[in-house]
DNA sequence: CTACTCTCTTGACCCACATCAAAGCCGGCG
DNA sequence: CGCCGGCTTTGATGTGGGTCAAGAGAGTAG
């Protein structure tokens, strides 16, 4: 029986097209292939979700925990509060991410999870996944892949937030999204940050002011043009050499 | 046919009897019963492995993932080491605790594991767990709990990296060591603190110095009495106030 | 016993980033 | 149009914790 090769799937998902009418799970999660009939078996438990506009909320804090969630395009951002009312952004979802992660352990969800501009997510329920596992025997290595993917990708946060300035947690964070958004190896490229400064200084833990400080003086120095939320790297090299840590650049 | 109670089990591997010759992986994961027989099939695969002495390493950055590890008695860190050579510590593991789910999602361990004392540790070939949980419906999802429970104590540590000062890193990981090891709820009680304060504030994103002054001025406040690495809890109300973030108290 | 090393503690100083404050920019709406 | 509220930028000032330096213990080897 034929495999499916992901690079196919993958390419219809990033410039959506007819055909790609639901979102493919293969084609949300690490690079393995799946035989063709298990990848319809496994999209036809998705759920295509409502829209959501900037501010929704996909999921609260202490809502119990039935799905995780594909972002098909658009941005989401996951919050966990503290006891005392402190909000810790601790991720952004960019299409073709999986959220939701969070609440596997305990059965409840710990963060909020909150769109951040128009977005459009599939809802994809965890229990129906696990079921499905026993047919599919790679799926559920795919999933321990995918949680294990979300475990890496916070050590680097938190080494990012233990050991770096700001100039590095700045420049490592736009070339996280850059790469993210498949501009990996362009010298030159622009891209859009979809969060507010705020949110981008919660998540890197620094404040609006020292986020917009270091994005200013990125621009004079070269590393960068930057018009509002429009992002322009214009010396990748130097933005690397900056950004020690690679966020997200694991799988 | 009859449940194992958790209980009963974690009694046993709290305070080792001669029956209890093997780590059994129900005594060392979440609360959850598997059938008898289960139990058996799933301790069969584990392997005891060789003492650890103070320094040994477990396994290595960039070593093949093959295996997750419960440590039985001491402790071990894991460490993540970045491109410039800065090294970050990403975890302590105290018995009952599961360790070597870096490497996952890549196939490499992306830490290196180190003993800080003599530790005794056993090796669960994660391959076989997989398998076996075809057998037993309920091991996948006790191992997504497993992986789950690890997302949600790094993101807790990111959120005490990003939000606290270093009062509130102190006084947390104080009592989550106090608790994970069985003393939950002693107003007052002692401890040891089984690594070195450069352990300590690498992983709080700290210097030695300051949680050495830290851990000073909090005997000097009556919050605790501190003798090397003998930890005594005596104001524990004040120290939970100190600590609004409850690090590894999720599940 | 001394000498050496490693860890921990304490003090003095300094700097990166937080805080406080104010002004610019932009979109929405009456 | 002009007003208002949110987001962003920039400047001025303050401070928590980093850095540097010097001892103090404690363990180990000789």
């Amino acid at each position: 029986m034929p495999k499916t090769p992901l690079q196919l799937i993958q390419r219809c998902h990033s410039t959506p097209t007819v055909s790609c009418s639901q979102c493919r799970l293969a084609s949300i999660c690490l690079p393995i292939s799946l035989h063709v009939e298990d990848v319809d078996r496994v999209d036809s438990i998705i759920q295509r979700g409502r829209p959501l506009q900037k501010g929704d909320y996909l999921y609260h804090a202490q809502d119990k925990f039935h799905a995780v969630y594909a972002v098909r395009s658009g941005t989401v951002k996951t919050i966990a509060s503290t006891n005392d009312g402190k909000e810790q952004v601790t991720g952004f979802y960019l299409p073709g991410e999986i959220l939701g992660l969070d609440g596997v352990a305990t059965n409840v969800h710990t963060n909020s999870a909150i769109a951040l501009e128009t977005s459009a997510v599939c809802e994809i329920p965890f229990d129906k996944l696990d079921e499905l596992g026993a047919h599919i025997p790679n799926l559920h290595r795919h999933m321990f892949r995918l949680m294990g993917r979300e475990i890496g990708t916070e050590q680097q946060l938190i080494t990012l937030l233990s050991k770096s300035n700001a100039d590095e947690r700045v420049a490592t964070l736009l070339l996280s999204i850059s790469s993210r958004n498949g501009r990996r190896n362009l010298s030159v490229t622009s891209f859009r940050l979809p969060m507010s400064r705020a949110d981008l200084g919660n998540y890197l833990g620094l404040t609006v002011e020292t986020v917009s400080r270091t994005l200013s003086r990125f621009q004079k120095q070269g590393l960068i043009e930057a018009d509002k939320k429009e992002i322009t790297i214009t010396n990748l090299d130097a933005l690397r050499k900056l950004a020690d840590i690679s966020l997200f650049d694991c799988a």
